[in-house]
DNA sequence: AATGAATGAGGCTTCATTCAT
DNA sequence: TATGAATGAAGCCTCATTCAT
């Protein structure tokens, strides 16, 4: 009979979590509702996490994970900060889009008090600001982009266009894919950016 | 005898309310920390308001009714969709801007679940978007801004520069003024409206 | 209907954990099972206690008021220190022993804990025994007494006396009465008292 | 090979108990704190004590056990009873007073329930009790101590100021020894004992 | 309209104990 | 013998809501 690799019971304590948090709110689940969900006693959950929100925080820290060495792989060939750009904003909407129920959680549930929102802001969301704003400050510097800006102050602009999008998918009931409004967010974001005449 | 105006308790349990759930997020305040703040007993809440959520309800109602009234107000006698859109993206900054407790609740604590944020994006956000892309619309009848995307999608996108904007504005610890940034989100705004090349 | 005298309610309280305790041990009792016994709800428990602890504590703070109140009415009128130490013994007997419940937890549940009983060592027994460290002071000054031994360390020998009569009592299962050893008591006490020969 | 001897490993188990429940309680220390000092797994426990409660007995009857062959060593080459009682006395206070974390668990934690007090005075405590009143009720044969009060009552007074000097010390935080106020308790004793004039 | 004491359901968490390896 | 991951019962406490006054 095959021990169940280590690790195995966290991702399935995490799988539930993610489950019944996009379903219920994180204040409307219990850890009762996560255990049942993942096949454990709700005192296995406690074995691997010292808390309920530490279940919230490891998920988003997962996802976020995912998401950064996703980036870094897809990043390293393209040649300019122009295709660069282009793939980062792909790449979020396409990731953001590939989960619903993840979605439905960074986009909703995270956002539920000013401690936690700060705290994760501060960290993740600020790495990943910064990165864009790297990209953006060098295709300023090749002239590509407009200087009048700060380019951390359009990296939150561009931040903000892809935020409210995945927000806004995940708040509509129709059945479509995010990534199929790249297109768009690409063009917008592509034109934003153009030098003033 | 002067009969006290009817819903001057309501405003000092919605103003108390502001305050409290600003300090200590929705789930972390109390319905008794609100009536202590607000000067009236536990009970008397349920006489203005059927239940705890409510009130946080009837606190983005008001707001967005003075939001609104104002809106209307200033845009009336403006004579073009340019003049109309930079007004509103000033408007926003400085009436999120004119209330920091108020400022946390919509952009944090009104986010906290799926059910409540749909609620409230179908009704008030739906409105306001929809005034926004008649804006844009008249501007790209114009000729004035570009017509390669929908104004509906251009709306969403302004929308959440503004919100990106509002939230960092929140979380940033520094004592800045949220309506500083108005020049440049107007720059950024009018530039990506453009037509293209 | 009359209305319950105020503090009625936390005196129920009080009673029903005298009564759970003394026969369930204070780690053996619940919540639940004091406000049943109390006639109220579990939540009611907390309007007058901040926690289960504070009970405990405020069940031996209200037997010491008793107790304290008790001596010093029935000292104060008493000529000379033979007559107080002999009062102060048959006091402690008669007050000990004239509620068996609140006995067990005098003399074993309030035992439970190092941290515990520091604390309550520290406040009222410490008073009780300098009291009576007075007492046997006064004595040795006037020659009744032994003086090539501390007050203060036969006070505690006295009390040690006191406590071992109290606890036996409480352990033994016959339906004797603690009073019933006052007179030996006495005579023992008088008698290690004695100046040495 | 030399197979580690029997108990090795129980005895390291419950010398981990002594310093654990000393320093947290009985309540406060957990059966995976008392293994980890012990360094064994949790289960282990299991192999040599049917529970948790079993640990504190086996604790108290190991400490009982050498203060009896200590005690019935010292005591049989003495003369007189009144040799034997101050040794008596001698030995309480030396051996109680060589480990604090024994003494903190003797005086203070095996207090806490009616239920376990009882059982323990009922067996060792009650012996010892037994053994001390037949000293004395000796040195009453002799005409050495006063014969108007029972041994056994006798026993128990000094049993009782014996106690209350361990106790008191546990609790002081001052780092005098207990052994230091052998003489004044031996004093006491042999002074309340003496016939009445 | 107003009060605020009382309610009681339900959540998070702990931890003694077990058992498959 | 030994392990330690897993269990799950049970407890303390919170707090939205009610209702007699």
């Amino acid at each position: 009979m095959p021990r169940p690799a280590t690790g195995r019971k966290k991702e399935a304590i995490l799988d539930a979590a993610t489950v019944e948090i996009a379903a219920h709110g994180y204040h409307g689940t219990t850890v009762a509702m996560i255990a049942r969900r993942a096949g454990v006693a709700d005192g296995t959950i406690y074995l691997y996490f010292s808390n309920k929100e530490e279940i919230l925080i490891s998920l988003f820290e997962r996802a976020m994970d995912l998401f950064t060495a996703q980036g870094a792989r897809e990043l390293a060939g393209l040649p300019g900060p122009r295709e660069r750009l282009v793939r980062i904003v792909e790449l979020h909407l396409e990731l953001v889009g590939a989960d619903r129920d993840l979605a439905i959680i960074t986009q909703v549930e995270l956002r539920h008090s000013l401690h936690f929102l700060d705290q994760l802001s501060r960290d993740r969301v600020g790495a990943y600001l910064q990165a864009m704003a790297a990209v953006i400050a060098e295709g300023q510097a090749c002239g590509l982009w407009r200087c009048d800006l700060d380019a951390t102050f359009l990296a939150k602009a561009v931040f903000g266009v892809l935020d409210e999008m995945a927000t806004d998918w995940v708040l509509s009931r129709r059945n479509t894919r995010l990534q199929a409004r790249a297109d768009a967010v690409v063009g917008f974001v592509l034109g934003s950016l153009r030098p003033q005449a």
